[in-house]
Formats: C-alpha cells, sequence, structure tokens
RNA sequence: GCGCUUGUAGCUCAGUGGAUAGAGCAUCUGGUUGCGGUCCAGAGGGUCGCAGGUUCGAUUCCUGCCAAGCGCACCA
C-alpha cells in the first residue's frame, strides 16, 4: 500500500510537470511514512518541503497541487483514501478510507496466518550464522541475546520468502579444547571453572592426556549442556551444526581456500609464516594462516568455512557475534573478498548483556548465587519473557536486563500484557462460539468506531512492518508492535462491548475483527518465538 | 594510542533531515466489580552528552571534544 502511493504521488508530480505547472527537474526519492501523531492520518509524506527549492515556489502551494493532481488520479476507481489533506509547513497527510479499512479486515480473515507474508526475499538462500560458542562452557547472556533476535529474524526472512539456514559453528578443532583438558584434568594449564568443570572432571578425566579428555568434553558440552540448552531452553532449531574439524579441516576446505588465495597471488611468505594479505582489502596489516610451526590458524579455518558457505549456494550470509568479537569482522570481510564471495555478509553486533535489579546491576557471580547461564535465567523469568526482553531492545545498543520487571508476573510486564491480549481475544472467540454465533458474513464496514479505526489501521500496517523488519534487520521493532497492538485492542474492548444481542450485526462484525486481531497478534507472537496462549 | 559501539524522561529503551521528540516501569489523578480488570482514561517529567559545521530546517548528517562498554596475537 505504501509502494502503491510513493507511485501515486511521483505520477502526480510527474503529471505537475508535463502540464507546466511543476519546473522540470529530477524528482527525488518519494518516501512516505508513518506520521508521528495518529491525527494526522495512516501516512505522511514531506516532498513538497523537499521540492520547494527545486520546484521554486513555497511548499504548501506545491503541497496543494500534489494532493490537487492525486485526487484526480483516483477519481473513478474505488478510493483507497478518503482524505488528502495538506497541512501547515506543507505535509500532505493521507486518510484510509472505511472501504479500505474493511477490505482489510476481510483480507487477514482470508489469508489467516499467511497475512503478512511477501515475496520480498524470493529465490534468496540466506545463510544465517549464530550463537557459534565454543564447546568450552555452558551458553551464557551475551549468546541468548544474539541467539533470540537471529532466531526470530530467520523467522521474519521466512515469512518474506527467503530460504534460511540457521548455522551453528563449532570451533572444535583449536587450541580451547586442549585448554578445555587441561581444565578438566586441573593441572597447572587449566583455564575454565566452574561446576560444569567438576562435573566433567568426574567423567572423563580418565580418558587420557589433555587433548583426548578435551575432546571428550568438548563432544559432552556441545551435546549435553549446549544444545540442549537450545533445544529445551531456548527453543531454537538449528538446520545445522558445522564442526570446524570435520566439516572444515578434515574435509580439505582449509586447504582449498588457502591455494585458492595462494593462486589468487593474495598470500605472501615472511618470517617463516604464510600470510594473506588483507591488507589489499582494508585490513591495517596482514594475517597469518600458517605459521611458522607449519600448523594452519584459526583465520585459515575461517577461511576454509567461508569457502564451505560459498560451495553450498548462499546468497547472503547473516553473521549474529558478540561485541566482543567485532573487531574481527574487517579480517572477516576480507577474507570473503578475497575468496570471491559474490554478496557482503552482513553482521549484526550484539552487544553484552548487564544485569540489573531495582537499578542496582547485578554482579554477575556464581558465588553470590546470581544468574550466569541462560539456563539459570530462563528458570528464573521464563522462557516468553527471556526471547521478549532480549528481543525488544536494538542489538547494538548496551541493555541492561530488568531483572526485577522480568520477574514480574502482572501487567507492568510486557510480556504478559501482550499476552492477556491474546487469552482475552480467545476467549471472547469462545464465548461466541458458545453462543453459537457465527460471524462468518458479517459486514466490517460497520467497523466505524474510534477505536476500531484505530486498532484496524495497526492491524493493516503489519505487512509493511515485517518487510522493513527483513530489510534491514531489525528484529526489535515486533515486541514493539505486539505491545502497542495489544494496547490498541484494549482500547477498543473498553470502548465497544463486542457480543452484543441487541445488535446481532454489529456483534458480528466485531467478532471478525476480534478474529483479525487474534490472527495478526499470534503472528507476532510466532514471529519473536513467544507462546500465544489461550487462557492465562 | 588506535578501532568499533553507545550517550534521548527518575530508570530501561524506541524513533526521526521537517508538524507539539515517544513507549514501558516509577510518581500522581480519575474511571471501571462488566464479552476474563493481569483493564481503561489522563497528568507531571526532556538543553535528544558538549561545541562547531552543512541545510530553508539538525535530536537525526559531518567534524572535534567528553563519558561509558568492548576490542587491538603466528589465541580461538
Amino acid at each position: 500500500m505504501k509502494e502503491q502511493l510513493e507511485q501515486k504521488i511521483w505520477q502526480a508530480i510527474e503529471a505537475l510537470q508535463q502540464a507546466g505547472t511543476l519546473a522540470s527537474f529530477v524528482i527525488p526519492a518519494i518516501r512516505v511514512e508513518r506520521p508521528k501523531d495518529e491525527q494526522f492520518g495512516e501516512y505522511t509524506t514531506s516532498i513538497a518541503l523537499v521540492l520547494s527549492k527545486l520546484a521554486g515556489k513555497n511548499p504548501l502551494e506545491t503541497a496543494e497541487e500534489i494532493a490537487v493532481s492525486i485526487k484526480k488520479q483516483g477519481a473513478g476507481e474505488e478510493k483507497v483514501f478518503e482524505k488528502v489533506e495538506v497541512v501547515k509547513p506543507g505535509h500532505i497527510n493521507f486518510y484510509f478510507s472505511q472501504k479500505t479499512l474493511s477490505a482489510g479486515v476481510a483480507d487477514i480473515l482470508k489469508q489467516g496466518n499467511d497475512f503478512g507474508q511477501s515475496t520480498l526475499g524470493k529465490g534468496v538462500k540466506v545463510n544465517n550464522e549464530f550463537i557459534s560458542a565454543n564447546p568450552t562452557g555452558p551458553l551464557h547472556l551475551g549468546n541468548a541475546r544474539g541467539g533470540f533476535y537471529a532466531d526470530s529474524l530467520a523467522n521474519i526472512l521466512r515469512k518474506t520468502g527467503h530460504e534460511v539456514v540457521n548455522e551453528y559453528y563449532v570451533n572444535d578443532a583449536g587450541e580451547q579444547v586442549i585448554k578445555l583438558g587441561h581444565s578438566v584434568l586441573k593441572d597447572e594449564e587449566a583455564v575454565y571453572g566452574g561446576e560444569y568443570i567438576d562435573e566433567l572432571a568426574l567423567k572423563f578425566a580418565g580418558a587420557g592426556d589433555a587433548e583426548a579428555v578435551g575432546k571428550v568434553s568438548a563432544t559432552y558440552v556441545l551435546d549435553e549442556m549446549i544444545k540442549k540448552t537450545l533445544q529445551e531452553k531456548m527453543q531454537i532449531v538449528f538446520d545445522t551444526f558445522v564442526s570446524e574439524r570435520t566439516d572444515v579441516l578434515e574435509a580439505g576446505y582449509t586447504e582449498k581456500a588457502i591455494n585458492l588465495l595462494k593462486e589468487k597471488d593474495l598470500t605472501l611468505e615472511a618470517e617463516g609464516a604464510l600470510w594473506l594479505r588483507t591488507t589489499e582489502f582494508g585490513d591495517d596489516k596482514d594475517r597469518v594462516l600458517v605459521k611458522q610451526d607449519g600448523t594452519k590458524t584459526y583465520f585459515a579455518s575461517d577461511c576454509g568455512y567461508i569457502l564451505y558457505k560459498m560451495e553450498r549456494g548462499f546468497t547472503q550470509i547473516i553473521e549474529t557475534w558478540g561485541a566482543d568479537h567485532h573487531g574481527y569482522i574487517t579480517r572477516f570481510r576480507a577474507a570473503a573478498q578475497a575468496l570471491g564471495l559474490q554478496t557482503t555478509p552482513r553482521f549484526i553486533i550484539v552487544q553484552l548483556v548487564k544485569l540489573a535489579k531495582n537499578g542496582v546491576e547485578v554482579r554477575m557471580s556464581k558465588r553470590a548465587g546470581n544468574v550466569v547461564t541462560i539456563d539459570d535465567l530462563i528458570e528464573r523469568v521464563g522462557h516468553d519473557v527471556a526471547r521478549f526482553f532480549f528481543l525488544m531492545y536494538a542489538p547494538e545498543t548496551h541493555m541492561t536486563f530488568d531483572l526485577g520487571l522480568a520477574e514480574e508476573r502482572s501487567q507492568k510486564n510486557p510480556v504478559f500484557y501482550v499476552q492477556y491480549a491474546h487469552a482475552r481475544l480467545c476467549s471472547i472467540l469462545r464465548k461466541a462460539a458458545e453462543e453459537n454465533l457465527s460471524y462468518a458474513s458479517a459486514d466490517p464496514v460497520l467497523l466505524v468506531h474510534e477505536k476500531e479505526r484505530m486498532l484496524i489501521r495497526e492491524l493493516l500496517f503489519f505487512p509493511e512492518l515485517i518487510d522493513t523488519m527483513a530489510q534491514d534487520f531489525s528484529a526489535h521493532r515486533l515486541p514493539q508492535y505486539a505491545m502497542r497492538l495489544a494496547d490498541k485492542l484494549h482500547s477498543f474492548y473498553d470502548a465497544c462491548r463486542v457480543i452484543d444481542a441487541d445488535r446481532p450485526e454489529l456483534t458480528s462484525a466485531r467478532l471478525q475483527l476480534i478474529q483479525a486481531t487474534r490472527i495478526v497478534l499470534a503472528e507476532t507472537l510466532t514471529l519473536m518465538g513467544v507462546a500465544a496462549p489461550e487462557q492465562m
């Protein structure tokens, strides 16, 4: 609807130019937006202000001319907008017609859960790599934030027609596995500590040397700790776990990548090591692929891993990394470019998470009994709350997780506020069913109350929201939308009685609205990975 | 020292080259014992870190500075 409007405005300006009303100039990009304030209608554009200089006349006049031209265009056909209004400095505001609103409700009922789907990502094969924490210990809160965010993003991308592979890269080949072995053996080279190390020691301390112990421990950590947390606690489904050791190194990808880079003459030998000339791609120094002692670096593995991604035919690569790894981006990009990756990888850098309760930072310490792991946090606040909270904020903010609010089991907690709205919708529909009220053939044109209008227009913005999120990876808009939708619903509910025996036709129309709202709210929650309860 | 990220209401955070900068929590007021009141309506609260610049217009873009977080390995 937004694109169509932008198109219309463009045509209107062009028509004015042809008529000689406006000077001829190259028409700039037209941006239609949702106004800040509801009183300004459903859409607004400040194009007349932008044009005032090009057109050489005052913006208000230009706006008026554009508005008239648009109205002329729409003459005869069924009107999408009942009002096109020009205001103060030169804004043009558009208001949905009743027909648009009621047709929208009917459309939602017809499409059901498919409402909001698009073909934006048709033919795009996405490699969505996230978490990828080393198999040396349990997942922590930073992993939770990135994990939930990327998982929801995958849902959004799928809804917009992308083919998405959720991928976890397991660094099971490097030094850290041996360090884990030492830690389990509790010798002088131990680096990791904590309860889980004691648990591993009981099981594997007798498995051999540090390397052997490390190997079995890492396997156990991945299979029994990380994967269990992912599946049972976080409810994240990974399509594939790529092992650095078996899928990349042993499968020969690292070797292949190194050879390819040599062929391309992008490497150099110096100080007894083999380097990739990443400086050619914007890095401030070259990076080592093969060390003096002949072993390959982690960076070499990554080159192999990138090659492995390339061979699987992905046309878009998304990397969700913790902020503590952001320094590695330049190198990763350089490697991708050097290897000839067609698409530019997109990075979502997730800042670390702080915990606070009642405004006081909670220092994460196991001794104090504070939460540290994802398992702990989810046990404490529940899966839905954890997801909602981590999803609520843009990844680049240095967020503070509000434990006090998260633990609150009331309407103060936005998660319950939203879920309650869904339960309430279901409750009304249950009651309608009990009373054998059929609303299949109702006429949504009867929905003329101001609160109804506010609710419907919110529903109709859903498809645009989905596309926007898919384009700029802003999954954090999902919880915000859910809160706003719940808000509009409650407000409507308070003002309008749905089931009213004296007005059967209005009842039917409102039941349709209830059903439409339930569909959109449930879909929003589903995209977030949060439960949409029928009762609470 | 260099790099990345952040700085918006008391707190946690949205948002934007244009119309009076928004939400949740907290505070205060009013409504509502009703299709589930886990509700609704409203109020107060802001120099959008600071200083310049670009622009008809900057909280938004650019530069500098200040503050916070995180990085700066032939570790992974």
